[in-house]
DNA sequence: CCGAAAAGCGCG
DNA sequence: AAAGCGCGCTTTTCGG
């Protein structure tokens, strides 16, 4: 590997140059790295503007408005293996602007390598090849960003002539190839399957953005006007009555103050904390307006705003980040569908394609599920086995009574979710509306009873801190092979990891599971635990639900559910509601 | 005045 | 012994 100085970086522009790089291409090399320099980030709105190849020593870069052609060719023709640093970006670019069709049966990518090798750290390009990075590469980078700040260039209007900007590009897929043959041969030792899978993971959400989701705009338009509306009229209310605006919370809190209303809870800087929980606990009319125009301007300015700025022709392309969170669950972002509200109103924006309805399938508590599994707990995993409600279950069990209330029942679930969570008594005792003694006693019950939950708990930390020490890093392993990396003083926090990058895992193999059983293009959004699809009225919802459920691969079922088909996605929320 | 940090809140 | 987990987005707040 030559000295990154003297590496090639060519920009083609003739025919001549095209043929000494097709010589060039028929080298043999272990992987061929591609990237493209775009416009911006959106494949429906900005240009496709360079197009580049290289291996560890050797890049050519083509201007796409000039040599499309030979990129398709390459794509088309090429045998030995791809690599591209979030590969699913430049497809879709490729396809979108360029109408290639990119296939991934060759394909690999470091972000997926970097990701699964360690998962805590920056999976971006530049931080991943800084190792070959001598300062001289790195001033052009430097160069470029001066470049572009002093002439007012942006990734759309930067020169091609700019010999920095091709150079940047050009080096950019030398680094690809460079961390690909460093990382690969780990992860191909050690983390084939969730390597594998995550590729194919990648794939399929890459369809999902580019087919995208169908809003319904005049429905969009008409709820954002009348958001705005209502939010002046609470903005005046307040500014009349009591003189301050309801989205400035600290003088909200020194008005209520000066009412005679009792804060006691503050930030961590010291200020008054005004959440919705404190807001919530409080009489004041005040306390009630801010609340209520915090959540409107929330769905209006997050949801509605967003997404008629960010529709191509009423069809949302969201980002998705399959490798978002370091558990190795999936990140969605502009716009943020995810965290979509529960209630129907921004849900009612969502449409099926034209003749078709929307069908939501979702696991069930599989995070209770799978904490049961790995607790190896014979009565719980029996209560799920049968059917029964497990949260009735253990305050049966811990309250000792034959039927629990509707509080106990919600006592002993937040006991759950707090040890899964890793929360303390105290936090334990907020979520569940009880004493941190009372929590503290129930929680010390909880293990009493159900042993093997401290012992999974405590297994996980001693086998961190094993590794801690041995190896430098605290880690667990999901059971395909995930790593879940803790930081120092907070390996208490791997439990949720073990759990959350286990549902990830089982998620995911549910996306290539339907995509294999010919769901593909029904597929519109992954929500961690729940997929959207768009079907037609004789889908078979039953053969959807099995192609998800995992009954097999741990103690517990990973049983799904299924909504029932939806003209829009609100219709779930009117469902459980009414 | 600008940018970063903090606060707050939406989801699983 | 004690420790709520993971994200994205908007607005306010605050230091330089």
């Amino acid at each position: 590997m030559l000295p990154i100085e003297e590496t090639q970086i060519n920009v083609v522009d003739s025919h001549e140059e095209v043929e000494e790089f097709f010589r060039w291409l028929s080298q043999s090399r272990q992987f061929l790295a591609f990237d493209t320099e775009t416009a911006g980030l959106s494949p429906q709105r900005d240009a496709l503007r360079l197009v580049q190849f290289g291996d560890v020593d050797t890049a050519y870069v083509f201007r796409a408005d000039r040599w499309l052609g030979v990129a398709e060719e390459v794509f088309q023709k090429y045998i030995g293996l791809l690599v591209g640093q979030n590969s699913g970006f430049d497809v879709r670019f490729l396809k979108v602007q360029g109408n290639i069709d990119v296939s991934w049966a060759n394909m690999h990518d470091t972000r997926i390598m970097a990701h699964i090798l360690n998962p805590n750290r920056s999976t971006s390009l530049k931080a991943l090849g800084a190792q070959f990075l001598t300062p001289q590469a790195k001033r052009l980078q430097g160069a470029l960003q001066g470049a572009m700040a002093a002439q007012g260039w942006s990734w759309g209007t930067i020169p091609f002539s700019f010999s920095t900007y091709t150079a940047y590009a050009g080096l950019d897929c030398i680094l690809t190839a460079r961390i690909a043959e460093k990382f690969y041969p780990e992860v191909e030792a050690n983390y084939k399957d969730v390597y594998e899978l995550e590729l194919q993971v990648a794939r399929i959400c890459s369809n999902m953005e580019v087919k995208g989701v169908s809003i319904d705009l005049p429905y969009c338009k008409e709820k954002y006007a009348q958001i705005l509306d209502y939010c002046a009229d609470v903005e005046f209310w307040c500014l009349e009555n009591y003189g301050v605006r309801p989205s400035e919370a600290q003088q909200v809190a020194t008005k209520l103050v000066s009412e005679g209303v009792d804060l006691s809870k503050t930030t961590p800087t010291g200020m008054w904390a005004m959440d919705k929980d404190v807001l919530e606990g409080l009489e004041h009319p005040l306390a009630k307006a801010v609340l209520e125009h915090r959540q409107k301007t929330k769905i209006g300015s997050s949801y509605f705003q967003n997404f008629l700025q960010l529709h191509d022709n009423g069809v949302l392309h969201p980002s998705i980040n399959t490798l978002g969170a370091r558990t190795g669950r999936m990140a969605v972002n502009t716009p943020a569908l995810q965290t979509i509200p529960r209630g129907s109103i921004v849900r009612d924006a969502f449409l099926p394609r034209s003749d078709e309805h929307l069908l939501s399938v979702d696991y069930a508590g599989i995070e209770a599920r799978l904490f049961a599994h790995f607790a190896a707990e014979e009565e719980l995993i029996r209560v799920f086995h049968e059917g029964f409600d497990p949260h009735s279950y253990t305050a049966q069990q811990v309250f000792n009574v034959e039927t629990p209330t509707k509080e106990q029942r919600q006592v002993a679930k937040g006991c759950t979710f707090a040890l899964l969570f890793g929360a303390g008594p105290e936090k334990m005792g907020i979520t569940a509306g009880i004493t941190s003694e009372e929590a503290k006693f129930f929680m010390d019950s909880y293990k009493e009873r159900f042993p093997g939950v401290p012992r999974f708990m405590k297994s996980v930390d001693n086998v961190a801190k094993q590794r801690l020490a041995a190896e430098g890093t605290g880690y667990v392993k999901t059971p395909l092979g995930r790593r879940q990396v803790g930081e120092k003083e907070k390996l208490y926090a791997l439990v949720n990891a073990l759990i959350q990058g286990t549902a990830a895992d089982v998620f995911k193999q549910a996306l290539v599971n339907l995509d294999n059983a010919g769901y593909g293009s029904n597929m519109l959004l992954p929500l961690h635990d729940e997929i959207l699809l768009s079907v037609p009225s004789d889908i078979d919802i039953q053969e959807v639900i099995t192609t998800m459920e995992d009954r097999t691969s741990f103690r517990v079922p990973l049983i799904c559910e299924a909504s029932g088909l939806l003209e829009r996605w609100g219709d779930k929320a009117r469902a459980v509601v009414g």
